[in-house]
DNA sequence: TCCTTGATAATTACATGTAATTACGGAGCG
DNA sequence: CGCTCCGTAATTACATGTAATTATCAAGGA
């Protein structure tokens, strides 16, 4: 019998992920560390090794005798980001329009269902949490470790920025139609077609989030004035 | 002025980076905490540190209380991981044919070149060093971080692999012409072509890989028999 | 006024002590 | 002969002490 309790520091780098997140510790900020470890009722030893843990997975930034800060996502890494995900998620939809069994896409097309109706309802928050559901459900299905594992490390880091593309007006309706083309190529088994889909799909979720942002820099300028 | 020293986990996760990648330590093989203390001359917090780096990295399997394992590549987890990285390296060839000056070109032109004698003259650890300065290139061209971030995490556990798929016969003639296909593409600046040049490049390792591990088990399996 | 300088405080990094779990090995029993 | 059980040794994980570097801020000089 073997109930192993997980480490302290896996426990502590959880906590610390959570917070960084939710927006507790903010891009930038740096980290005392004997405040977390007061918040987080852990001793320093382990605070310190998930500190180093959350730095080797890009969250964090070290700086020698310094200490840390939460990592800083530019204009220029979402530039970036997006491409490589697109091409890698657009990699799962090519396997999954392969490897996906009959009951697979009877689960897909339930999701893209409940994701049609937050649509129509503009439910933003359950759309969001169903749109997650599906693209982790396509990573499953492509059934490649390491390709999940990359996309995973670069979603983290888009999940550090908190992105919220959602808000752009139109783009869930427009996000709804792109998820649509990838599951009728899907269903069609048309693994080219999904690939391409869901690289537009991803594509776009960029467009959006640019446009957000110009909006965004544009209306601060005018109050700024 | 600030001569930063860089910490002791930093260096300590250096020095066992070469030890496995060079094979002193073997995957599945178990670590000792107190021996590497004493090899590497650091004491147990800038190790255990440094252990915790190398496990985030994929290069060690970590059993909590039982201590640290150098991870293990499968078969299944090269068939997994070669995809991903021509996806991604073809990206770079992609981005290379559209960003590179002529001044990068005619880099490329030397170290192609240096790369035909190589393999005119058999001499294949130049060959794999000069291979992997091409394939350096192209990635520094693209350009994109998290691209080359992506392609770095993948290598590293190829890395570990000490994969010798030039070993295989006629291997590095091939891997010439496909290197040369590679460099006419970047060279009439054909995207697509440098993408589905350099994709080709590295399935066709990775079915090199294949053929020598095939043909290997059978000759173990003979001398078994 | 601004910059430099130096003492002090705070914080990081490293070393080591301590507790808790696991592996090992022999004795006892079936 | 093999299995189980238990005690011991070894090892990991965590806590804490100590050293060394950096930040802070006040005082002095240009």
């Amino acid at each position: 019998m073997r109930l192993v309790q997980k480490s302290l520091h896996y426990e502590a780098a959880d906590a610390l992920r959570v917070q960084i997140f939710s927006g507790v510790l903010t891009p930038g900020m740096f980290l005392d560390e004997a405040a977390l470890c007061d918040t987080l009722a852990v001793s320093r030893t382990p605070l310190r090794e998930a500190l180093k843990v959350l730095t080797a997975e890009g969250l964090l930034r070290h700086e020698p005798r310094r200490g840390c800060f939460v990592s800083e996502v530019t204009e220029r890494d979402l530039d970036d980001i997006f491409p490589v995900i697109a091409l890698l998620e657009g990699r799962c939809a090519f396997e999954a329009a392969r490897k996906a069994t009959d009951a697979d896409l009877a689960v897909l097309t339930t999701l893209q269902e409940r994701l049609s109706s937050h649509a129509a309802a503009g439910r933003t928050a359950d759309y969001y949490e169903c749109n997650f559901a599906i693209h982790e459900a396509l990573i499953l299905l492509a059934d490649n470790r390491w390709l999940a594992q990359a996309i995973a490390d670069l979603r983290k880091i888009l999940k550090l920025a908190r992105l919220q593309s959602l808000a752009a007006p139109g783009r869930m309706a427009q996000s709804l139609r792109e998820h649509m083309t990838v599951f009728a190529a899907l269903k069609s088994r048309d693994s080219e077609g999904a690939d391409a889909a869901m690289r537009t799909h991803l594509m776009r979720q960029r467009d959006a989030l640019r446009a957000l942002a110009q909006s965004q820099t544009a209306s601060t300028s005018r109050v700024a004035a």
